[in-house]
DNA sequence: TTTTGATATTTTAGGCGTCGATATATTAAT
DNA sequence: ATTAATATATCGACGCCTAAAATATCAAAA
């Protein structure tokens, strides 16, 4: 109660107003957040590379999976759902990027892998998002990285609990 | 350097490998967080109100500002694009939550309101949703709460900084 | 005034995302 | 073996979201 902002700034977290809870607000605090490095992201892959988000995301699970991975564990791991997967899928195919192969396992699944030329073109991707993440934390020091990144973790266990119920 | 987990939680956040700057561990984490919490509420929302997320949010933004609020405005502090803010705003004047008037001062603009249903609609529907919001955080303390509140902040600036270069 | 440039909103085309339903294959129970 | 239950992936309908272009208005300069 003893000081307000001179002039709010325009974005999701003005939602919260003095008088809502004290978790609402940090919520909506996190949320600006990453709406503003996610919509930053996305346009620079899309502007310097011609790719989306979601596809670059699936390439970089597959990237650290040589091994390839199901739809089922792309899936789970993008926290998508399966139809979105399938769609992702298709254009990175179209494109060249990954490749489908039937499970040698389980007839009903897809092994998913990146081509050459996906894997080509995902790390030199990669290297530009890497420096583009580093530059919107470089205003953090060393110190605060780190305590965010603690408190984030204990910020997934608590929300995985509560959401599990 | 010093401690491994056992078994990577199966998110996005399994994208970061150990090779990968910390920056980008830190980012993937700030965003399996946010994701994990979205979509909870996303489907409460849908499950107990059959109201999608964008729609509570926008009636959100226009419940504390009883005077309305213009298109762009809207855009802005819901971090979305115009076009967007269009398509959401028909759904709800469809419904009657929302009204759109004619700016007095600019016949470009409308200003949009909630309608009286509208604003007894979202009351109930945001003590509910405060509620899921607490309980998401309920596993954190009041003061890991507060830490993570200040570093959310820090990097709000950080990333908006970098951003607008 | 007419032009010029900026602002406010909508429209269009295309991709992302959910949910629910379907087809097919696996697994377990009978 | 037959049946039933479960698991994998796709499809269709619908809504969200962006980017770019179109429309309309405003405001300021020539």
């Amino acid at each position: 109660m003893s000081k307000k902002p001179a002039a709010a700034a325009s974005d999701t977290e003005t939602r919260a107003t003095s008088e809502h809870a004290p978790d609402l607000r940090l919520w909506l605090r996190t949320l600006a957040c990453t709406n503003l490095i996610e919509n930053h992201i996305r346009s620079r892959l899309r502007a310097e590379f011609g790719i989306t988000l979601p596809r670059f995301d699936l390439m970089s699970q597959l990237e650290r999976s040589p091994q390839g991975l199901k739809m089922g564990e792309l899936s789970k791991r993008m926290m998508v759902t399966g139809g979105n997967v399938t769609g992702i899928t298709d254009q990175l195919v179209a494109e060249g990027l990954v490749v489908r192969e039937d499970s040698p396992k389980d007839r009903r699944a897809y092994i998913v892998k990146l081509t050459g030329e996906g894997r080509r073109s995902f790390r030199k991707m990669a290297e530009a998002h890497e420096t583009w993440v580093v530059e919107l934390f470089a205003g953090m020091d060393e110190k605060q990285r780190g305590q965010l990144y603690e408190l984030l973790a204990a910020l997934k266990r608590s929300a995985s609990k509560a959401a599990a119920k």
